[in-house]
DNA sequence: TGAAATGTTGGGGCG
DNA sequence: ACGCCCCAACATTTC
């Protein structure tokens, strides 16, 4: 290959310029570099496309890219349809000799990616491929037996000490461009954004897509955040969290620059090193459903645990839908719910409230869940959410026993004790005493006369009593768990 | 990264 | 002073 033949990046969940290994690639090489995006939205390679959330951030977050990526010399070429296709007209159209990319681990994507490789190799093109998203590549954390690990506490404790997660690349300082400009979609007429209505208020507030962002954020996060962590991550009406998830589904940010942050804080400050391991553990999370998605290509729509697929889920639109709005009559589940729908995002804690609420109380099947928050989550990843929901559920890798059942409003008074997180998102309660807050059912008749609630009409009744509904999942989850064990010995 | 039921303990009121 | 009971606080087990 000649270094006037171009090389073309193609972007996906790494839409940064800093620790890009496939964009520092093409950059080392010295050719000129054709940075490309493709929007397949039909589908066509079997790859979901991003729900409506997920859609919004993409927009902005390319659109910044694009920005960063024109300062540098070369614009961004949006290309909307297959990937294959895609590809094949833009080499034909510019005389590149070599693709290169960052691995991504959905299988379908992966499907894709090995696909393209191989057609593109039939016609002489070249193809390198990087790891971009991981501390370290799943196949790498294995155990001693050389299996992959099923839970997750081996699995991290193998990959923070035997594995030493590269140091991040820099940001390259210039682009040549190919000799000719290249023809884009223009990204206004992608129809990423909502129109009517705009329901993208709530997001504009919360978020700023873009990697200078996600920069800020986590430095943010690792000055005023992170010292408090370890209480303050379990507090949905606080700031606790370090709410980098959508940067790194997007790849905004890159976990290495992440976990090189976190430990240079730890190493520079006394006192900090359990704040960072809590957090590094959270990262950890990520690499470990992202791996899990090597070994179970279905996890979206299959349970890890196959016993799990008798176990008798109610059909119920009436009690999802109320679920899906924040109207079940529970404040702390209606409040993650509403703030999931007004932002796009939701706080960990309160997602296990409300995974709890729809998979036990509703006994409604967590795959309804996952695509909610697919549609609905501006991090919704095909990984963590899979993996997240199994896990609630009981029926994934390392999951949460099938007997825990989360009691709303002892959580809420737990993690929520002055009410703070339900008054924002729940405000027909907000004059609620915080005694009842999580509880309005029990007030008595005059504190909720005061408060101007009025149960059933201001706010709903419980759409179920959790009391019952524990006892109701219990006898389900314990009758599939039975069916698959093998009867002891003797 | 639970909750509820059940068991244990120890202080204090009281006869 | 002592035994008895009550019950909160904590620990254990069970779902």
């Amino acid at each position: 290959m000649t270094s006037r033949s171009p090389v073309i990046v193609w972007f996906r969940h790494d839409l940064r310029l800093a620790d890009n290994p496939a964009l520092h690639r093409a950059v080392e090489s010295g050719a000129p570099v054709i940075p490309l995006y493709v929007l397949d939205d039909g589908g066509a390679d079997g790859v979901r496309p991003p729900g409506g959330a997920g859609s919004w951030w993409l927009h902005h977050s390319l659109e910044r890219l694009g920005a960063a990526l024109a300062r540098l010399g070369s614009p961004l070429v949006l290309r909307r349809g297959p990937a294959g296709q895609i590809l094949d007209r833009l080499i034909a159209e510019t005389g590149a000799g070599l693709v290169v990319w960052n691995r991504e681990c959905e299988p379908s994507a992966a499907r894709r990616d090995a696909a393209v490789r191989e057609k593109l190799a039939e016609c002489g093109v070249a193809v390198e491929s990087f790891n971009g998203g991981l501390l370290v590549e799943p196949e790498q954390v294995r155990s001693k037996a050389g299996t992959p690990f099923k839970v997750f506490t081996p699995f991290w404790k193998t990959l923070s000490t035997a594995h030493d997660p590269a140091r991040p690349l820099p940001a390259p300082a210039a682009l040549k461009p190919p000799g000719s400009a290249v023809a884009s979609d223009v990204l206004a007429a992608w129809g990423l954004l909502p129109t009517s209505p705009d329901w993208a208020g709530g997001l504009r507030d919360d978020w700023t897509p873009g990697e200078e962002a996600a920069a800020g954020r986590l430095a943010d996060f690792l000055d005023a955040i992170l010292r408090d962590y370890r209480t303050g991550r379990d507090r949905p009406g606080r700031d606790g969290t370090s709410r980098l998830s959508p940067h790194l589904h997007w790849g905004e940010i890159s976990p290495r620059q992440v976990w090189h942050a976190a430990r240079h804080r730890a190493e520079a400050a006394t006192g900090l090193e359990p704040a960072v391991e809590a957090f590094l553990r959270e990262i950890g999370w990520r690499e470990f459903t992202h791996g899990l998605l090597l070994t179970n290509h279905d996890m979206r729509t299959e349970p890890m645990d196959s016993r799990f697929k008798a176990l008798p889920w109610r059909n119920d639109d009436a009690g999802l839908k109320a679920w899906q709005r924040g109207r079940t009559g529970y404040p702390i589940v209606d409040a993650g719910m509403r703030q999931l729908w007004r932002t796009g995002w939701m706080h960990n804690r309160v997602r296990m409230i409300v995974g709890s609420f729809l998979v036990k109380d509703l006994l409604l099947p967590w795959q309804s869940g996952e695509e909610w928050f697919w549609d609905t989550l501006v991090d919704a990843d095909a990984a963590n959410n899979s993996a997240n929901w199994q896990w609630i559920a009981g029926c994934g890798a390392d999951p949460a026993p099938f007997f825990r059942v989360f009691n709303p409003v002892l959580q809420g008074r737990k993690f929520d004790p002055d009410g703070s997180y339900v008054r924002r998102y729940v405000p027909e309660l907000e004059r609620l005493p915080d005694r009842y807050i999580h509880e309005p059912w029990s007030a008595p008749a005059e504190v909720l006369a005061k408060a101007g609630v009025t149960l059933g009409r201001t706010y709903p009744k419980p759409i179920v009593d959790h009391g019952a509904a524990r006892d109701r999942a219990l006898e389900a989850f314990r009758a599939v768990k039975a069916a698959g064990k093998v009867a002891p010995p003797g």
